[in-house]
Parts: structure tokens; C-alpha cells; sequence
DNA sequence: CAGTGGTGTGTGGCATGTCACTCTCGGCGG
DNA sequence: CCGCCGAGAGTGACATGCCACACACCACTG
């Protein structure tokens, strides 16, 4: 178990700590840990290990089972259909306003965190890849202007990130991922807010369609996959009654 | 301070009775309040009132200020906004998808919550009615299929409801609401997903402008009220890339 | 050897103890 | 009368105590 950072309340520090161990896998999915024992590991009580996994479990990355311990649950095919669903319908909408709203300190960030992921991926670092991946997402997800939009969408990667850890590099080259945020970016500084959010659409459908189809695999087998549902063809467009 | 219901763990019920609290009204909005205050009234112990808070807090509802005590929040305008905003992207999306998906049972529940929305706005019992209100959406989000989906959709509507509770009838009848969703339901049940979406959709976006226009009023004033990014004219169509 | 009952260990849930810090309020100096 | 300041009360954050309960393990019985 990592060491923990400073200058922070006990309770963040836990949590990003366990939220860490949970993605790297040090924790496994399907396994179980007493409070005692992961506090003993960080150096802290219980009191806010208890209340971090609290919060772990709200998102739904844990589950406290009573005089047992508290479970890693694992992120089973549905449940990438159901994040990839929400992701689907929130971001391209919010890449979209994002567009209209961007100003110039938001621009420089952006463009230096793709630049972040550039080097990343020529230094083939996946970890710090994916952080600057996260964080160019996020950073697009606050431009909207809707706070919650973003946080909820930044906690859903949690879900998805201990796959993608790993195993990404299976299935698409970090280049590849690359590739697709320079779309994004390209459009958005265009001010093509249309454009943008159709950009983002297609990299998370790709992203999701890697990823399923992976994980179809390693289960059952096949399994009516389908994403579209979010936006189809003939959809909300033209609905405004105002 | 409400009584505690039976049979659950206390974490639970005080979780519960704090939700109500601060939907009626009883923690008032701004208001400072302290944990051993709060677990003295409700006849438990600091603990699981503590994490019932840390539960409300990531929900937005209460902020923990360190020292000082736990401050109620207020949905300010702008929150109404980005409520409203993810309800638009996420609710018209669900019904759609859940028009394909629903079965007879759920089918009958949607007859029967419909049926006592109706008994209890001739009633003139607006609380009976907003919790089947509720309860009706709930149903068809998960219908959906997607649970995180209609979990946090639910959980969002804790924001509005106290505005909604007390305020809706200043500017909505009871029989108004019941309309809409006699819409929704007659479109539903007809299988006619599109129509179902846009009713749904319709039905939202009357609601935030209700309540938005009453908030903006009691405001500084006129501010610049967009919903509309949400579902763009031109939009989501024809981008399927697969 | 197989089945069973009881006991011991470990757990989450709840209660309580402790501490650093913040805010209040009254007394004292101006 | 006004302003400052320091002591006390109250707070959230963290640590610890306590309990009912679930489960594994083992001795005992057939």
C-alpha cells in the first residue's frame, strides 16, 4: 500500500489512496478487506478509512458486508454498458457547450495537457498517459459550465480505468488515443462545436467498443451489445418547444 | 426532528430522516448545524450520522465546514441549471430506450403510479402526489436498463424538491403535472419511443423553466437562462460511426 | 471415517474519547 | 464610550472502545 501524501485532511488522502489501489489492481476486484487491516496499512485509524470506503461505496467501487468485510467489486460487462451509455449522452453535449464557452487560460491548459500526452505516449508511460487523458476530459467536462456534469463523468472513469490500465495497450496503441484527443482538440479550437462533440462521440464509442468487446470475450461470450441508444438517428433534434 | 422508522440499520434510517429534514424545509437552507446537535435529536449516536452527512455532502445537499459545524446548502440558481441541463440529456434518452424495453409488469406499475398521481392531485394532497411523481420517474429510468442512470437522476431531483415542495403550486396545478404524464404514459404504452422522449423531454423543460423563472425572480434578476445546449437543433443525429 | 454442534476469532456498526482549532463574548485599557 | 484580546465553549476530524453476529475450525459422536 502507497505511502500518504501531506498537507491534506486524513480522510482525502485515504481515499485518493484507496481510490489508487482499487484502479492498479493492488486491491483485486472480487476480494475482501477488513477496515483494521487497510487502516493498519496506511498508518491511520479506521474512523477515515471507513469513511473513505464510504464514499468508494456511494460510487460503487466497494461493498460493505456486514461482519465480513468490505468487497472490491469488479466492473462487470453491464456495467461498462451502463457507463459508456452516460458517457455517450453527457459528454459529446458537453464537449458541444464547451465550444461556446471556452476561454483563452482553458485553451493553454488544454493545449498543454495534450501535449503532456504526446510526450506520454512517445515516452510510452501508459500511467501518466492516461492521468493527462483524464484530466484533458475533465478539463473539456468544466468548460460546460455544469460542475456536476463533470465530476459525476470523472467518476465514472474510476469504473473504467482499472480495465483500461493494462490493458488498453492490448487492444489500441497510446498513439492511436492520441490520435483521437488531437481531433477533439483541433475542432474545439476551430470553434466547431458540432464537429467537437461528434469528435468525442466517436473516440468514447471507440473506446467502449474496445473495451466490451474485450470483456465479451473474457465472458460469457456474446452479448447484445448496443451503445446506440443514447443518440439515434432520429432524435432530439428539432425538439424545442420553447 | 422526525422519528426514526424500524427494521433498518440506523445509518440508513438517520440518512433518511436527514434527507427529509432538509427537503421540507426543517434544516433550513444556509443554516448551520452541528453533528452532536443533530444525533442528540435523533436519538443516535454521532457516528452513523456523521456518514449519513458524508453521504448528503457528496450528494451536494451539505457541506462540512471544519470547526464550524454542517452548513445546509441551497440550490442557487445555477444549480437549478445544471440539474435541469443533465435531467434533459439523461430522462429523454432513458424513456426512449425504456419504451423498447418495458415489459407488462413494469408496464402495469406505470398504470398504477399514474393512477394514484391523479387520486392524489383531486386529493389536493401535493405531497402524496410529488412522491409518486417520483416514483413514476423512477420506474422509467429503470426501465432503462441502465441503474447508475436512474440512480443518479433520482438523486438530482433531491435538489429541486425543495424548491418543487410548497412552490409548484404558486405556479402549477397538480392536474397540469398530471397531464403531462398522462402524455408521457399514453406515448409509452403506444410503444412510441420518439414521442415518449420528446413528451419526457417537454415535460422537463417546462418544469426548470417554472422553476428557474420563479428562482431568477426572487434573484437579482434577469440571467442569461440557456437549456437548450443540452439538445441542439442540429445534434447527435446521423453519428453513428460504426 | 462422516456428520454435527459448539466455540473462538474477526468483522462491520455504533458509541464514545480526545484534540486542535475557530468563534464568541465579556472585561479591561484607552 | 469604543476597541482589543484572551479565555472558554463548541466544533469537525480522528482515535478508540464495545457489541452482536457470521463463519471457520475442531472436538465429539455415530
Amino acid at each position: 500500500m502507497k505511502a500518504l501524501a501531506q498537507n491534506e485532511t486524513v480522510n482525502a488522502q485515504v481515499l485518493t489512496a484507496l481510490r489508487a489501489a482499487v484502479i492498479t489492481g493492488e486491491l483485486a476486484p472480487g476480494t475482501l478487506h477488513s477496515v483494521q487491516t487497510l487502516a493498519t496499512e496506511l498508518g491511520v485509524s479506521r474512523t477515515p478509512v471507513r469513511e473513505a470506503l464510504i464514499k468508494l461505496a456511494q460510487q460503487g467501487m466497494v461493498r460493505f458486508e456486514r461482519n465480513r468485510g468490505v468487497r472490491i467489486l469488479q466492473t462487470s460487462l453491464h456495467d461498462l454498458e451502463e457507463v459508456f451509455a452516460l458517457r455517450l449522452l453527457l459528454e459529446p453535449a458537453a464537449v458541444r457547450r464547451a465550444v461556446t464557452r471556452l476561454d483563452e487560460p482553458t485553451r493553454k491548459e488544454l493545449r498543454k495537457l495534450f501535449a503532456a500526452m504526446q510526450k506520454a505516449a512517445k515516452a510510452d508511460d501508459e500511467f501518466t498517459m492516461l492521468e493527462h487523458d483524464r484530466r484533458f476530459h475533465r478539463v473539456v467536462l468544466e468548460a460546460s459550465g455544469n460542475t456536476r456534469l463533470a465530476t459525476y463523468v470523472d467518476g465514472l472513469r474510476d469504473m473504467v480505468l482499472r480495465r483500461g490500465v493494462s490493458t488498453a495497450r492490448e487492444s489500441r496503441s497510446l498513439d492511436d488515443i492520441v490520435d483521437e484527443h488531437a481531433e477533439i482538440l483541433v475542432l474545439i479550437e476551430a470553434g466547431d462545436s458540432d464537429g467537437a462533440a461528434q469528435a468525442m462521440r466517436a473516440h468514447i464509442l471507440h473506446t467502449a467498443e474496445l473495451l466490451i468487446a474485450q470483456e465479451a470475450g473474457a465472458e460469457v461470450g456474446a452479448l447484445d451489445i448496443d451503445l446506440g441508444w443514447t443518440n439515434p438517428a432520429a432524435g432530439d433534434a428539432d425538439m424545442r418547444p420553447d
